[in-house]
DNA sequence: TCCTAAGCGAGACGGTACGTCAAGTCTTCTG
DNA sequence: CAGAAGACTTGACGTACCGTCTCGCTTAGGA
């Protein structure tokens, strides 16, 4: 019956990480200074989560992140539908931030795999089955070979978009276009 | 006149270094442990490097670390080539150190995108020059489309590479066979 | 018709206080740790006490810890008496624990004047008036001079208590012989 | 062969030592607020000494602060030098700043007696050595009885100053007075 | 051959941040 | 309302490393 977890407190605490992740300073951001940032005390910081990656995690479960944005539509065209996606992928890689917020991700998911893994089945998630399910419609329409691995292309895709965030090159539209139709041709129907 | 550099100390730092990798230790590693491990004042290493990445990229450039381990063979099969070489880095990534190795590399580029780009030039780049020759000589054979796009398709094996390295989940011979045949249906001429 | 404080608490509190005493352990007992002990919330306490020194005050002050001990006696021959208490009390500080607790004592005087001063006039007031009276008697027996400063004589024997404590170096008998003869040949008529 | 300790290091923390005992500050300071105060770094004061206690104790020992204070004199008559000495104390007592001193000592032995010890040897030693062999001389001229313990009379002035430092009460005039002339009628001979 | 300028080990220094501990205050619920 | 439970802010703790700074020793060339 004691008094319940501020949720005040740990809103802060996630707001503040949320902006530094903006300016790109997740790896010299200290505990220290995020309390400070937040306005709470470094102890209530240290009672509710191990370490900095932690925090991430959960702002970024939370929502309080600017996470997956791109759009997933369907269409009649898989051609464009995949495009239309990947594209917004690259557009949305151009604005610095966004990038700095991927690399972070990157750099948690190395330093501690097994969040990296929780975080890459929160948000890559739902963007592989999207992936899966309408190349799975297009097989079903007849336009894409029996035996084509989907989930392999899906992986590709995502590959291919941490790698660029990862170089911080972000996916042109030739790039893209080059991708997209060099995968389409690989899984199209004869 | 001075007493030149100590090449015993270069290389005690950088064996050091390289079997910190070894154990996966390279995010926890302090340069003062690093000195005491090779027994060198700490001193020495701030005069001769500006921070722990360049003894990492350093310890790479000088082969004290097993770098980029598979074999690039020629023979008269593309597919086979490719398949080799791809297979070869999926058994490459089931060594836990070796993934530890990728992982230290992903963590270092992401929080210094411009040493990151340098090593990704020193080791990918040859690899990726290779596809890329390997593919326009195909190209040459008549084996794939004139409008094939080399570098893409090399930039893709070594995304799936780094991805699954990032996600400690290596590429086994099925996602190979998959990732590999799925490009090459995707590039074959008609 | 509120809740009447709880004596249970109350007395929970001083006999932890007690038990770390008894243990020496005055200086590093925390609240936090008081209270864990006594199986009480920290907050009671903070309610009734404003400081560690106080509970240790009113633990004395409720004989919950063996304050002053030595049995203060009247027979007819005045330097007999002397001796049966100071000595007593140089027996008394043999034991660990007692020594423990002076020190105790004399930490938190030195630290909080006005509360030594309240300890001081509980527990060596009775004992300063008791010898005041005592060689108020010789005098009046025409044992003692006349002129003789009781409370100064008084004093003394308690000084020579305190600082033997505070040294660690309980009074031997050849000590207290040494101090009540010198004193008495001092204050003795002609 | 590395570098020396800096002495000006050492010198400024027993400084801030110093002053923060002359404020009677000396409970309430903080190894941070000492290490702000003598401009030094935190770690520097752990590099050299283990606790508060320590830092006091050198402080005293190298003379930064104003410690056994009361000249010893040697004239013919023993009443007026022991007169003049313990006079001497009880205005050296007068001065609060000098009563803080006296209280952080007797604190810092309270709580470690180890240390305790060691000050009251370099300090009281002194004191105790000549009321010895002052009193030793007067027994050779005859002035005091043979009998005489002359290190419990030292013993009985130093802790009369030491209580009175305790209980924040100074030694008047009269009770300068009294006790002296208490423990000469005492020990004079016949 | 001696001089001398730099390399090197050792490690002290002023700092920053760590993660822990306890202080004293507060809020909630139970009895 | 008292009390238990425990979250909260605060601030100091003692530790680990940071990157810089002497030290004294050593080890080449160049004089």
């Amino acid at each position: 019956m004691p008094r319940p977890r501020s949720e005040h407190a740990r809103r802060s605490v996630l707001a503040a990480m949320r902006r530094a992740i903006a300016e790109g300073a997740f790896e010299s951001l200290s505990i220290e200074g995020l309390a400070a940032d937040a306005g709470v005390a470094k102890q209530t910081i240290y009672r509710w989560w191990p370490n900095k990656a932690a925090i991430l995690g959960e702002a970024m479960l939370d929502g309080e992140i600017p996470g997956n944005p791109p759009a997933l539509a369907v269409t009649a065209d898989l051609a464009a539908d995949l495009h239309a996606w990947f594209d917004a992928v690259g557009s949305y890689q151009l604005r610095e931030e966004n990038l700095a917020l991927a690399r972070a991700l990157i750099a948690v998911t190395a330093a501690d795999p097994a969040l990296g893994a929780a975080l890459n089945e929160r948000f890559a998630g739902p963007v592989l089955d999207w992936i899966v399910r309408r190349i799975d419609l297009a097989r079903t329409a007849g336009e894409v070979r029996a035996d084509a691995d989907a989930a392999a292309i899906a992986d590709q895709f995502l590959a291919m978009a941490s790698y660029a965030a990862l170089l911080g090159r972000p996916l042109g539209p030739e790039r893209v276009e080059s991708i997209v139709s060099g995968v389409l041709w690989g899984i199209a129907a004869r």
